[in-house]
DNA sequence: ATTATAGTTGAACAACTGTTCAACTGTCAA
DNA sequence: TTGACAGTTGAACAGTTGTTCAACTATAAT
């Protein structure tokens, strides 16, 4: 069965309708309004990415556990019931973000929030959840 | 080179060692005052799950898109410079969080913001992000 | 009825992420 | 100086996630 594909630049008839190049049920008005309010990329990645960092349930408990104590690393793997090597990797993570601060004592390593600004956050975001 | 390896348990040392089976250097009673003020999993889980819903990109451009009006898919792909399919995809995400409506209206589908509570989400995230 | 547009869907794919594992550094005590 | 503990690190692995692709349904217009 001999078949006949035409295709625009390369794209075939099925690419051309997933992209928007055929759309005539939006209102253009609508689109232009809202364009300038959209945030800018920057903002919009440092955004995503500190909800990202608050999205795994080890690094809150984490931030939670530090809200009521600076505690170090062992101590913190004890509580989650984690290995200290997770707890060490979730740590940095926190760390390389500023939102704990570490500081070694002895053998110990303690970790404490940076700022109080994550209770808040963490405050807010319970609110929603709780409905 | 012969080699002797004891166990216990069926866990070798490296593994004995990473488990919190000999830490000395803890201070037990920090964690036994802090473990009662835990989230229990449940709580835990809502949150992380709200958090990572907010962790992408795209779905923050939606809810910021939806904040200042109720839009149809293609105007949202238009805006976005999305595949429909990708913002369909996202949004039903968004929808099964409950934090987006859809409503059909003709052949367009309107999505529109279910509560405001996100803009105070937004907002608390945009000043944490401020620094 | 046929055709075109709006949107949805599931499978496939690639990229990312969190934990484990094993080996390492640094500090204290004997 | 040796041994034990505290913590860190990078590679590997498995599980998850976002977009694309292709096919589908539904509505409106001719």
């Amino acid at each position: 069965m001999p078949s006949l594909t035409i295709c625009y630049n390369g794209l075939t008839f099925e690419q051309l309708f997933n992209y928007n190049l055929n759309m005539e049920n939006v209102d253009l008005d609508t689109v232009n309004k809202v364009k300038p309010k959209m945030p800018d990329t920057t903002l919009l990645y440092e955004l995503s990415d500190f909800f990202k960092l608050m999205g795994d349930s080890t690094r809150i408990q984490l931030l939670w556990a530090l809200e009521e104590n600076e505690m170090c690393v062992g101590e913190l793997a004890l509580l989650l019931n984690m290995t200290k090597s997770a707890v060490s990797h979730q740590l940095k993570t926190l760390r390389s973000a500023k939102l704990v601060k570490a500081q070694k004592r002895g053998k110990n390593v303690f970790y404490a929030l940076s700022d109080h600004h994550v209770r808040t956050v963490l405050e807010m975001a319970l609110e929603h959840v709780a409905e």
